[in-house]
DNA sequence: TGGTTGTAAGACAGGTCTGTCTCGACTATG
DNA sequence: CATAGTCGAGACAGACCTGTCTTACAACCA
């Protein structure tokens, strides 16, 4: 055994020689997406945070002056991550019709449901466990999906939609509505909110590929969760 | 003053002469409702619904073993209120054809959505905050959403469409999304909703009565809140 | 050799939670 | 009056929560 292996690298990986350990503040932010996407904020404690990534709690404190924060940090690395880095990328990747974009957020999100570690949406998971309207990270949540209805509204445009607002607010609808089935259990919830989505373009006359060759392109993409 | 307004019945209605007060059972169910309707469970503690409805703890946990028999009564409660007697109750009274039944839904929901005390849907936000995939009360959450889908597949097989079932989960797509947005702060998430019905139900083959008039019957209904 | 910095480990305070138990006041019945 | 049952009030145990503080150790530099 290497004599340089100390405790303080043990519990995750990258204690090999070269892969240098994460800093603590980067295990903090991992830790932290993991637990939070995967069982929301009020059921995990600060406590399991930083025994999990083998981190002195006031490390943690000096990084973050509350656990509030550190669930802020989480909702922004989850917009990083998940809206940006993974639904917006792997949307963006497919050329074709600007109809199809749209289309295409259903095909991604049928992977997404099929997956046995499926999460949900952490942005609607904390706006819910959250009765205060006027609490910091509620507030966050909800700017947090708003975010998600500007990146619908640019491909309702890129669409030539009337009314590219109405059409991103009915699209998040179905988006939600078929993230809550799959939570429910229905893993094809995605295919019947996508068979709506292509009624609403028909009726807003944006053309699409009819039948759904030709918009097989992107590669499988990074997970939604974390490294 | 009258001498026998004794301290037991303080805190509620119902201490007047001939309107005997509620008993302990009754006051620990209503007000068990009104909290975890609005604030859900994990917020709301024992020690609140036994203060609330003026109650000693150990008369609650004589009618429930635990606080989990206490949420999975208030569930049914909600089934029974907000289900059956509310929701379903509102949509029957419509008369008209059977797509008409189907839309009123997201009429009732509108007038829902407005109200300055919207809570969401229990089912979903009681749901959402259980991580724990086999926990009862999150099956029990499950299972009564399920039983919204049966009223709907009800509706859409009285409606003549050609898949009752698919067609209730796409609907109930589009409810739990439009829920979902309004929770999130947009209160004309139901007139979107129905929007996307009305073409759903258009491309079932199902005939509505156009304009919307001819469905204004319905009396205003009590409200989804408990009594 | 000695001093400084960073941080893991963990004790601690003060609050909350669920669930149990005791006590005293009130009511009903004989 | 007497006795039994019901129930509100509240103390309590044991667990968990957030946030603070202390101690000990490792690395680095002069």
């Amino acid at each position: 055994m290497a004599s340089g292996a100390s405790k303080r690298t043990e519990g995750l990986a990258a204690s090999a020689v070269g892969a240098r350990p994460a800093s603590a503040r980067e295990r903090i932010d991992e830790t932290a997406y993991n637990l939070f996407s995967r069982r929301g904020v009020r059921a995990v404690g600060v406590d399991e945070v930083v025994a999990r990534s083998g981190v002195a709690k006031m490390t943690l404190y000096r990084h973050y002056p509350s656990k509030n924060h550190l669930v802020l940090a989480f909702l922004r690395r989850r917009e990083e991550l998940w809206t940006r880095g993974w639904l917006q990328a792997d949307v963006e990747r497919r050329s074709g019709l600007p109809g199809d974009r749209l289309l295409a957020i259903f095909e991604v999100f049928d992977k997404w449901f099929r997956r046995s570690d499926f999460e949900g949406c952490s942005f609607i998971n904390v706006m819910l466990e959250l009765d205060d309207e006027s609490h910091p990270v509620r507030l966050a949540t909800v700017a947090h999906l708003a975010t998600i209805r500007t990146f619908l509204r640019q491909l309702a445009t890129q669409a030539g939609v009337n009314d590219p607002d109405g059409l991103a607010r009915q699209w998040h609808i179905l988006m939600k509505g078929s993230i809550v089935a799959a939570g429910e259990g229905d893993a094809d919830a995605a295919l019947r909110a996508r068979e709506i989505g292509r009624l609403l373009l028909q009726h807003e006359g944006v053309d699409t590929t009819p039948a759904g060759r030709g918009s097989e392109i992107g590669s499988p993409g990074p997970a939604p969760q974390g490294s």
